[in-house]
DNA sequence: GGTCATGTTCTATATCTGTAGAACATAGCA
DNA sequence: TGCTATGTTCTACAGATATAGAACATGACC
């Protein structure tokens, strides 16, 4: 019945270390960087080889962090950098992090 | 009989998901902050209220991360930020960083 | 309705993390 | 040789984390 729910923080809510946390793991930082075109992916694209159940994880963390929005379509969710906005929260970061992901 | 060894990473095998990680920590954002003056604390300076074997894994997961270099003298220990060498691994990443841990 | 595709939630588990007391090590000094 | 100051290492433990299978939910299509 009720639409799947994908609420974010509020940007001004997020605090750098959870930033820096949801980052900290490799696989999450290949998200970000895969992110980082400034298209939106699906879970799916995003995945890989990696089981459902876990990129959901990943992405639940990316998500509460602030660093990532998901927005359903359809069958499939959106899963997009919030670039500008944490741009606005914490200017030059996620440029810097992204820069060095390689 | 052996000198206390704190013996750090080169800064060239510091991976970019292990900096975040050690920053990632509330506690040690704290420290990280704290020696952004570029002065050499003490970690006795650094600790506070925090108890000194708390302190001493911080600093030892900091350290391993490539964040900080420690520096033994006499009977206490001098801690400082690896400025300079993190800016010329990841440019621009550390100085975001403590631009926003306020 | 039935079926398939895409993800989420539930559950379990092995490992990691943060915290901190206790014991030990080192350095300076009387 | 004590004694004190400064940290590290050992040990334990509660809670968090990464992983992933299984079940469930949702949406599209026949």
């Amino acid at each position: 019945m009720s639409e799947r729910d994908f609420t974010q923080p509020a940007i001004d809510a997020v605090a750098l270390h959870q930033v820096l946390f949801a980052l900290s793991d490799p696989t999450r930082l290949a998200i970000a960087r895969a992110l980082a075109d400034g298209e939106e992916h699906s879970a799916g694209d995003l995945a890989g080889e990696i089981p459902k159940s876990t990129m959901s994880h990943h992405l639940k963390i990316l998500r509460e962090a602030g660093v990532t929005a998901t927005r359903p379509e359809g069958m499939r969710c959106r899963v997009s950098l919030r670039r500008a906005e944490l741009n606005r929260r914490f200017p030059g970061l996620l440029a810097a992090i992204l820069k060095h992901a390689e």
